[in-house]
DNA sequence: CTGAAAGCGCTTACAG
DNA sequence: CTGAAAGCGCTTACAG
């Protein structure tokens, strides 16, 4: 079916009877080309089947491969995957093709996923950080080729300052809490991922703060509130089973669920035992708004960041310069129901 | 930041004192190296902060550039980004890279991106076909890059076989309609998006030939059962709109909603007319379980379909032959409650 | 406006 | 085991 070698250039210069340069300029889109030879180019193009080979034009130093690499966690969830889409997006329109890679959270993957990328020269990168980075790939990184970082700042290992486009985590957490104290509940549970991860780590931060403000306030008016924090959520069952947990125990009165996962296992255990507790999630989902009552949550614009990503890193690769700026968009509250 | 000329494979012999060749066998992982002249080289390499370049290292015909492209309607869509990611992990266990577009269900768009990945010379390509393709583009592509179908056959503009990899559409929307004839239905409407579409049109037969089948089987006993088929489904607020109008009409006794938008859709109308209708939906999704009553779904097996997409290609790049197969994978009916 | 030459970073036969 | 030469498909100065 496949030609055993492929029309080139020198091929098409040949069948047309022009300069190999010709062809070239041709192909680049040169307006100025004699007609003629022109329509003679067009025609053996057309005959031989040529194809534009842009790897081989993207060889010589300098010249862009017009290509931007980004290093996810997982493109099946749709956190990554709308955050995708969204590079993509403002890749297109400045004539980029985006090379998306899932690291699996796993560090190994991801400075391997970081060096292919590298190798196979991409005009920059937009990277979700791995979560315990054992080396300071960042800072290795940058020199070879531009970055952004996106959901996540650098580790501490790194040396390094990087454009980094991060969601208000904290302040979103503190809204969320501070909607269900403000219902009137008093023992509010975190339930969240590893605290490994930073953006739970900032989720905490802000539900600490919650608590801390109101009994500055005197919202409650007996004494401190205590804290109630999980950090095992990994999944939709390990949450349901924290949950019933909470249930059981009657010392928790509300759950900030501070992911999705977290949300969907409260859901769950609420359904499995019958009753249901005050709940504000972290992320919107699907579900949310249609289950009954509504899930209230803490909205990432998932969208937007993936966007000001892709533009700053296109703007470095553009050859803007100035320092590393770090963007902290804000999130949004959405009271559905489910907060009291 | 960036130094103005990164350095090659030439600069890399030249510091370590060695062969041009010798370099490309070390960075090549070669083993029969001569200790001494492998530590230098690798120290040159460190010193230098060289990184191979694989892009040149493709450039010469019959070397691959183990790049695969994936060319879906849009990442955001959980069906297309649970594809997308199964074909990810193929290539990762192959030691490929992805890269993926949307074509926005745009023929236009759709074919740019085919030219513009044969352009970058992927090593093959894994492609949902444009709704209307105006051109032979599948037919000129194959010629140039092993390529592979996926949730959709060729066009009828096509003159030539293409493996192919689909679900049983037809056979998941009998089994879904019949499952609410059985429950006693007698009005089943079918409610999806545009008949453009191949998974429509097949769904829709699926739906007809379920209704045939409980005539011949006297199941209702009274005549034949009149089909009622809305194709106006292409969003969520539409779906419910049509929903609300079943409602409204009275002449509807259960809906088989043939996408997921439908099926959201018709939640939602069932929400705010405070009835609701059996309902059977295609495609699961993740709110689906979590309502009450859980809704039934025929579940397409996508990450199954992406694999064997994605090892069919790498079996055409490594070079196997035999002619196109078409792989229709088996669907799987969910029953959860609403079906009834 | 057009072409022959040199070169991009790398690999592939070919000698040693 | 190692290297100098030729070549991959293309673009970039440089002449005309």
């Amino acid at each position: 079916m496949r030609s055993s070698r492929p029309p080139t250039m020198n091929d098409v210069a040949a069948a047309a009877g022009v300069g190999l340069k010709t062809v070239s300029r041709y192909v680049n889109g040169a307006t100025n080309i004699n007609q003629e030879l022109s329509e003679r180019i067009g025609a053996a193009i057309e005959a031989l089947g040529y194809r534009h080979n842009l790897a081989a034009a993207s060889i010589r130093p300098g010249r862009s491969s017009k290509v931007v690499g980004l290093i996810i966690s997982d493109l099946a969830n749709p956190y990554y995957s709308v955050l995708a889409r969204s590079v993509e997006r403002v890749c297109t329109e400045h004539g980029y093709l985006l090379m998306s890679a899932s690291s699996e959270e796993d560090a190994g993957r991801h400075r391997l996923l970081v060096d292919r990328l590298v190798a196979q020269r991409v005009d920059g990168l937009v990277v979700v950080p791995p979560r315990q980075a054992t080396t300071s790939w960042a800072t290795s990184t940058i020199v070879h080729v531009p970055m952004v970082l996106v959901d996540r700042p650098t580790g501490p290992l790194e040396s390094v300052e990087v454009h980094t486009v991060l969601a208000d985590n904290a302040g979103g957490a503190t809204r969320a809490t501070a909607a269900m104290l403000a219902a009137g509940a008093r023992r509010v549970a975190f339930l969240g991922d590893s605290l490994e991860l930073y953006t739970m780590r900032e989720r905490l931060a802000g539900y600490h703060r919650a608590l801390a403000e109101a009994d500055l306030g005197g919202a409650t008016g007996t004494g401190p509130i205590e804290p109630i924090v999980s950090d095992g959520a990994h999944s939709v069952e390990d949450a349901a089973a924290v949950v019933a947990g909470f249930l059981a125990s009657g010392e928790v009165d509300a759950v900030f669920a501070a992911n999705n996962r977290a949300a969907i296992g409260a859901m769950q255990a609420f359904a499995t035992a019958g009753r249901r507790l005050p709940l504000v999630g972290f992320d919107d989902f699907e579900a949310a708004p249609l289950v009954s009552p509504a899930v209230s949550v803490v909205a990432q614009n998932v969208a937007l960041m993936g966007r000001v990503a892709a533009e700053t890193l296109l703007g470095l690769i553009a050859g803007e310069a100035g320092p590393p700026v770090t963007h902290t968009l804000d999130v949004r509250l959405e009271l559905r129901g489910s907060e009291r």
